[in-house]
Formats: C-alpha cells, sequence, structure tokens
DNA sequence: CCAAAATTTAAACAATTGTTTAATTTTTTC
DNA sequence: GAAAAAATTAAACAATTGTTTAAATTTTGG
C-alpha cells in the first residue's frame, strides 16, 4: 500500500518553507510543486487542495506557536520565574523560527472566516493552571492589579513583534543583520526586567 | 484638459482600501475596478500598473506610519513628555487606522527589493533633533544607558503589535471586540507608566 | 513473477490574472 | 458649435491560476 512516507513528509516541508516566506495568496501550488522537484498534481493526490495543504500547515505553525508557551507554564516554577523563562524560551524558539509570528498574524489577519480557535489549542494552556496561579499570586500582593489579558499582549506584543518587523527596524535605523540581532538580545534583557519589575511588587503586603 | 480630479482620488481610496484589507497579493485589480465602479482599463489609464498603484499606496500609507511620529518629536517638549505624548498620539492614531502597522510590516516582509527607505522619509525625523535630545539626556544621566535603538524596538512593540495582534488576541481570550479595545485603552496606560519608569532615572547625578 | 495497488507524471481544463487595444463618450478649447 | 483632447468603456490578449483526467511508472502482495 504504502510505498514512501517521505513523499507527503516532502511536500509538507516545501509547503511549510514556500507558505511561510510568500504566505497563501502570494504563492501558486507549482512553487511548492518546483521545490519540491515534483509534479503539481501530486501535492493534490496526497492533500486534494492548496487550501487543504495551507490549513494543515498552519495548524502545525499555530501548535508551534503556542507550544513553548506550554512548556514553560507546565513547570514547577514560581510565576515570577515562568515569566521570565517564557520571555527566554520564547525569544530563544523565535532566534530559530523568526518568519513564525508573521505568518500566523497575516493568516489570521486575512482569513475571512472569523471561526474560533480551536480548543485543542486552547485547553493545554488553561491545563497549565497558569491562570490559577496567576490569580493567587494577584490574591496575595505579589503582582499588581492587572489583568492576565494585559499582561498577555505586553508579553506577546515585546516577544513576536521584533521579529515581525525586521525589515522596518533594519531600514529604519540603517542597520545590518548583525547588529539587529544584537538589538534582539538586548531587547529580550530589558524586556525581562521591564515586565518583572512591572509586574512583581517588590516588597509584598507591605 | 483635465476633467474631473476626482476620478484619480477614487481609484486611489478604493485601492487604498482593498490593498490594506487584502494585501496586494490577495486582491486583483478587478477587485480595485470594482470598489471604484468602473472598469479595470480605468486603473491603468491613470497608475500604469498593479504594482504602480501600490507603490503609491504604499509610500502614502509609510507617510502616515511616521507622520504622528514627527509631529511629536517636533514640539518643544521635554524628553519625558515627548515618550509619553508619542505613546498617546500613536495610540490614538492607530485607532483611527487600526490596519495600518499590519499593511506596513506586511509589504514590507514579501517585498524581494531589500531597497532602503528613501531619505524623505527618514530626514524629517532626524531634523526633529529627536536623536540629540536622547543623547544629552543620556549624557546627563536623566535616561538609562541604553541605546535608542533599543527604545525605538520597545516602543513599536508595545504601540504596534496590539493593532496587528486583534484576532489572534480575540480569539486567544475568547473576547469581543468591545472587551478587546477596553484591553487596548489599558495597554495604553500600562506601557506609557512601564517604559517611563523604566527609561527615566527617578533621581539623576544622585 | 505477475496482477493489483499505489505513486508519479504529462497534459489538459476552465477560470482568473495583469495589461493592452481600439472604439466610444465626455469634456475642453477656441 | 465644431474640432481636439481627455476620459471611459468593452473586448481581447497571453500568461498563470487551482484542479482534474488519464496514462505511465513503481511498488506491493501472493
Amino acid at each position: 500500500m504504502k510505498r514512501d512516507q517521505s513523499t507527503e513528509e516532502k511536500i509538507k516541508a516545501a509547503a511549510k518553507k514556500v507558505f511561510m516566506t510568500k504566505g497563501f495568496d502570494g504563492c501558486s501550488v507549482r512553487d511548492i510543486a518546483k521545490e519540491v522537484g515534483s509534479n503539481v498534481a501530486l501535492l493534490n493526490y496526497y492533500f486534494r487542495s492548496k487550501e487543504k495543504l495551507f490549513e494543515l500547515i498552519f495548524e502545525g505553525a499555530m501548535s508551534d506557536f503556542l507550544q513553548s508557551m506550554i512548556a514553560v507554564f507546565s513547570s514547577e516554577l514560581s510565576l515570577k520565574e515562568k515569566v521570565s523563562q517564557l520571555i527566554d524560551k520564547e525569544f530563544d524558539f523565535f532566534m530559530e523560527h523568526p518568519e513564525l509570528p508573521m505568518f500566523i498574524l497575516q493568516s489570521l489577519h486575512q482569513n475571512k472566516t472569523d471561526a474560533p480557535m480551536p480548543s485543542h489549542f486552547l485547553e493545554p494552556i488553561a491545563n497549565t493552571g497558569i491562570f490559577e496561579q496567576f490569580e493567587q499570586a494577584k490574591a496575595r500582593g505579589e503582582i499588581r492589579d492587572v489583568s492576565i489579558r494585559n499582561v498577555t499582549m505586553l508579553l506577546m506584543s515585546n516577544v513576536h513583534y521584533p521579529f515581525m518587523s525586521k525589515k522596518l527596524t533594519k531600514q529604519f535605523h540603517g542597520i545590518s543583520t548583525e547588529e539587529f540581532d544584537e538589538d534582539l538580545k538586548k531587547h529580550k534583557e530589558i524586556v525581562k526586567e521591564l515586565i518583572t519589575n512591572y509586574l512583581f511588587i517588590s516588597n509584598p503586603k507591605a
């Protein structure tokens, strides 16, 4: 029956590469086939349509996107250490996959459907108990009286945006990729200090 | 010679609307023509090609994008007040044009050319003297020893990203547009406090 | 080794793409 | 008001789009 598992995987890898860099609208199925080194018909043989193939790639990307978050939240650390580690791990992760934030946000942005995020993405995060840990820390007066939604916005802004704005930032300051990467590293440290300083009250209950 | 200035403007307005929401690759010239309520050929009569029309729209968007920044920097305020006002004004501006950050970053991201930003965009900013004001404040010990590039990254991240991530954030938290807008307002205040607290040393020279 | 199944290919499909041509309508100019 | 210029249209163009068909090739199972 099955002859070569690797063909299906090769197509997925090529599709991921092409979709990530050019976006759904910015590429043709022939672009992907060329990347695979095969015929266009093969793509539809395995994945029915361009749209179906894209949905598969997007789901995988979204899963990766949320994975590093879950790993940190599942640990047995204090909230302060979790926040610090989250910033660290997410930065390291996006250093390896710098195109991911843009791909996710752009795909959602141009997605016609307002379909809600499937629960299999969100439940694992809720199941880490991070929300309860946050509310308890707030109740104990260890952190500021700020909503977790606002903390999330703060974290995502500072972790995702720099990777999305590489071209704008490089052109804006007229700097090289090396200089930009230096700025990225420094930014990570600034954000860690900034957010932990803001969020955590130095003398709890005092 | 000229009959109706408004036709050219109507096409530009339609192109702006369509390009902004769907992106260059996500729309056809016929989409724009339909938005205008006229023929496709009219677009090329006025603007030669889809690409030329897009470049025009993009340049205008980039100009708007940087304009609110220049207005604040040109004022006679202290650095601290400028930073605070910048966040305020940029937020208000993007409330009116929420699709602008995504359009700019996405267009740059998929732009094949690595052409540098034209100087007519950057010079007005440099001419405000903001860079000198920043370095002087640093020399006086009023602000932290952090590069202006890192401050820029901090500001842009927190000001642009929330408008780009609306769909992700709404789906992530399962909230309505009204709730999201409330979060946005709160985010603005948090960012103002966060960045000014971080950047400005409370007791200079001490 | 041979038939059946699975895989891969080339070719064609109708629809859509950006652009151009040429004709028509509207406006301007004198 | 008639000739000239400008604006607008319909139609066609070649190329590209996603998808399908049918034939060819390769692999599998007995």
